[in-house]
DNA sequence: TCCTTTGTTCGTACAATTACGAACATAGAC
DNA sequence: GTCTATGTTCGTAATTGTACGAACAAAGGA
């Protein structure tokens, strides 16, 4: 059966919501001069609640764009260079 | 005053909400193929209400990725190259 | 004028997102 | 064991998004 609206629109989709609020924004173009920090690092950047914050980084993570490596008491998030590369390439074909 | 939230996150941010949804990049691919085209061709193809639909193209309109031209009874939408040229520019900086 | 076509707007219901503080979990330091 | 530091999860409230059918608007044709 051939749907009309296929994974690949989903799962673009999908991405392009990772990155539909202005905080995640911020987040992974921090990540883009980085690679990786730590929750506490923006934490005292942003100007929100430690819980918020806790939940926007858990979306990232949700959708594979940033991965966290448990490095007690810290938690280090890092970028998921494979998945941001796929979702690179599926937002890509928007802008053709 | 310097705010660690600029307008250019917000503005990612509200191009990628616009891009957050598989009907809406249904849509945007659509128009990649064909530069315009008519609310009914996509209410012919989309298993949606066609106030659903109109409920996205306005979505599309309102961040300035499409524009409508009235051609009654019909409306000719189009792709806003300038400014899907603008969204793929504040996206790329994510993905570098 | 009235009908048809095309598409929007309205009203409504339900689901998801965003935000906060409080409570909890983890693991090293003492 | 207790304390501290770092984050997460819970509970909750307000806002926003998604979807539908019904009603409405615009403009050409009979």
């Amino acid at each position: 059966m051939t749907e009309i609206i296929t994974d690949k629109h989903k799962r673009t989709a999908r991405y392009a919501k990772a990155l539909s609020h202005p905080v995640r924004i911020y987040i992974l173009e921090y990540l883009s001069k980085q690679a990786c920090c730590y929750s506490g690092d923006l934490s005292e950047i942003l100007p929100i609640a430690k819980s918020t914050l806790s939940q926007h980084l858990k979306e990232l993570k949700e959708v594979g764009i940033i991965q966290g490596e448990t490095n007690p008491p810290k938690i280090k998030y890092c970028v998921n260079k494979k998945n941001l590369e796929e979702a690179r390439l599926l937002l890509r074909t928007i802008f053709e």
